[in-house]
DNA sequence: GTATAATTATTGTTATACTAATTATTATTA
DNA sequence: TAATAATAATTAGTATAACAATAATTATAC
């Protein structure tokens, strides 16, 4: 790679992201959704896996522990979430979705796909299995 | 584009963007260039394009104005850049690099640039290129 | 079996992101 | 020209990100 056009990489990469959470953010907030975008990640991945240790669900969502813990704190302000207190360790909780939690996701997921739909316009299938390429391998080179 | 599918890319997007900056933030720290990630680069583009208002910074670097100021302020509380009043509009302020500033830039560019590479070894300019594509593709969908 | 190490979650601190509100100044309009 | 609108930067408030340090608990080593 030329050094001196790869640098810009970070610089799309990060102000690229921002626009895409940024985006996501407007919609939530416009269209009432009342969680934010990391909130969601965490409410899906809870319903699709189901009832975890907040450590596992951190490394599932490549968050660390702190960041996980403030934003479940919200969720279960909010009744999305509960914690649980773990039947085999006492350090750990399992965190679970509530009813509430779960019938959110159902009511959310397909709207959020298609805010999330929006900034593929114009691309392909292709250019997805480029990108994730690119994507995956710039996290391997730097785990 | 499947539904489905294209719905992980705002995740791995994040997910790289942080893995980028967090790796660079921890290089930044190892080599004790006593900046962040964030503060470098309104340096970095201060050098290349010279003194403006906060204003145009903001635009150019993609950040608001409230984040760009506490940036800003932070540079200036380094002594690496400053703020002058503009000689025409007492509401703006033209930011410049100090001596101290410029000579930092210079000092650190290579090391940034090497930092920066890391992530992409194994990647071709064709990589590159595709991924700019996408990366751009998404930012004006989303403009 | 007790001391030590490792693990889980939390709290504290600093920086960035975004929105809303505020202040000072400049531009526009009636 | 006086009132109003627009603009530049800042401040305030909430959320996320990263790191360090801590408390409670569990695992390991001697």
């Amino acid at each position: 790679m030329n050094e001196s056009r790869y640098s810009s990489y970070s610089f799309l990469l990060d102000r690229t992201a921002r626009r895409v959470k940024q985006y996501a953010q407007q919609q939530f907030t416009a269209q009432g959704f009342n969680i934010t975008v990391d909130q969601w990640i965490v409410l899906k991945h809870l319903d699709e896996y189901g009832e975890m240790k907040q450590n596992a669900l951190a490394e599932l969502l490549f968050k660390d522990n702190p960041t996980l813990t403030r934003i479940i704190d919200l969720l279960c302000d909010k009744k999305l979430t509960v914690r649980n207190v773990h039947p085999e360790d006492r350090r750990s909780f399992n965190v679970s979705l509530t009813k509430e939690g779960a019938k959110k996701v159902q009511q959310l997921t397909p709207k959020v796909q298609a805010i999330r739909l929006k900034a593929w316009e114009g691309l392909t299938e292709r250019d997805f299995n480029q990108f994730k390429k690119v994507l995956d391998t710039i996290y391997e080179n730097l785990a």
